[in-house]
DNA sequence: GCATTCATTTGCGTATGCGTTAATTAATTC
DNA sequence: GAATTAATTAACGCATACGCAAATGAATGC
């Protein structure tokens, strides 16, 4: 049950519809590259044309898919080259944000959330549950951003997200183990309980783009051209 | 006469009311904090209302407006925080791409757009033009993160951009003239010329934090809380 | 006079229909 | 048989219509 049962909107159809193709997209439900006439999504979430069409726009402007006039909407592959400047950027911003989480002199109390997730990637590894260490680090590194105060990088990330999230359903089972990952998301944490900025947001610059390098490298071994 | 007269294509409502509400907004036409009722922009740009409302919904996800049931379209004020939001996001981003264009050992060819905005942002100032420098000034950092080469990027920018076109033109004559300003782009030029992205990228950071400062610093002391 | 309830208005969310035009198939010509 | 043109189909852009719910105003009761 969640914490506010009653009182609950009735959600638009758009609404829905945006979470649902979302939803569909990021799971590959949606192939990357595949077309879909707006009736056809239309028929198949039960709604007329309208509301898939306010849905379509508002994802094609966070860049999941593209509206192609008679052709439908063209869910958008992802490239290794898309996947550089997209991991270009959140290391920008993540780095940015420890740097000025670490400089707000934030209590324990407020870093609760970043160290549970930590926690849990160390649970994670523990039980070999790659699933539940790819959510942890994702809440990690949504945590940090929420903690810099950013709103509009915030919602850069989540936008960024969604086609990591396409990527690393292909990479989790073919990468090695993330097992010295949570040696730097501890330095982090720490740097920023100390107030140290400039080393939260070197070692979080270094942990992103090793993580680039990573990524770039699987994709190019496995030769994944698109995802 | 533009460049390619014929075929041009009739570009659809929508695409029409995204631009002229856009135009609007940043103009001041469409005042920051009010609100505008669907139907009464229909009218205004003499169309109905659904290329309207995708136009709005493709506003909203660049954050110039909101969609307020009832409301109507509310165009979204502007606060000190949100500049510096703004300028933080474009200092990690355009820094970046000052360091990457460097690392790309570009010819005097490829620069020429950019050294050619420097010189534009000499003769406004010599003509005491102040929008002819703001707009060269937009160019040369436009033309900045184009040379980075990172999409995104640019759409990030020219996002915020749009936000940042309005807080100038409330403190453009407000402003101290920006007579030293030019010094740092040629020095960011010359790095990138050199192929010395470190310089690149920490004289361009120390430009962009120096303008953020004024920014912040000049809407403080005109109690401007709102733009 | 103030609050509460009911009636009315009004704006939005969404379904639907239609004209336009791109894409596809058929037809005609060389 | 290939290629160009004509005919057909179909998807989209947009206008329009309508039901519902929120906001507003009127009316009633205390």
């Amino acid at each position: 049950m969640t914490p506010d049962t009653d009182h609950m909107k009735p959600l638009s159809n758009s609404q829905k519809a945006i979470s649902a193709l979302r939803e569909m997209i990021v799971a590959g439900e949606l192939a990357p590259g595949s077309d879909h006439l707006e009736s056809e999504l239309a028929d198949r979430l039960g709604m007329s044309r309208t509301p898939i069409r306010e849905a379509a726009l508002t994802l094609e402007s966070q860049g999941l898919l593209e509206l192609r006039p008679r052709k439908g909407v063209r869910i958008l592959p992802v490239a290794p080259s898309d996947m550089a400047e997209i991991y270009d950027i959140l290391t920008e911003l993540e780095s940015m944000s420890a740097r000025q989480a670490a400089e707000k002199g934030l209590t324990d109390d407020d870093l609760t959330t970043l160290a549970r997730s930590i926690e849990d990637m160390d649970d994670a590894l523990k039980s070999k549950s790659l699933e539940a260490w790819a959510d942890a680090d994702q809440r990690f590194h949504r945590e940090l951003v929420a903690l810099g105060g950013n709103m509009r990088v915030m919602m850069i990330f989540e936008m960024m997200s969604n086609q990591v999230k396409r990527a690393r359903a292909v990479t989790l089972y073919i990468r090695p183990l993330p097992l010295d990952s949570n040696k730097d998301h501890r330095m982090v944490l720490e740097a920023i309980q100390a107030g140290d900025s400039a080393k939260a947001e070197t070692i979080h610059r270094t942990h992103r783009q090793a993580a680039k390098d990573l990524l770039l490298q699987l994709l190019a071994t496995h030769r994944l051209k698109q995802i």
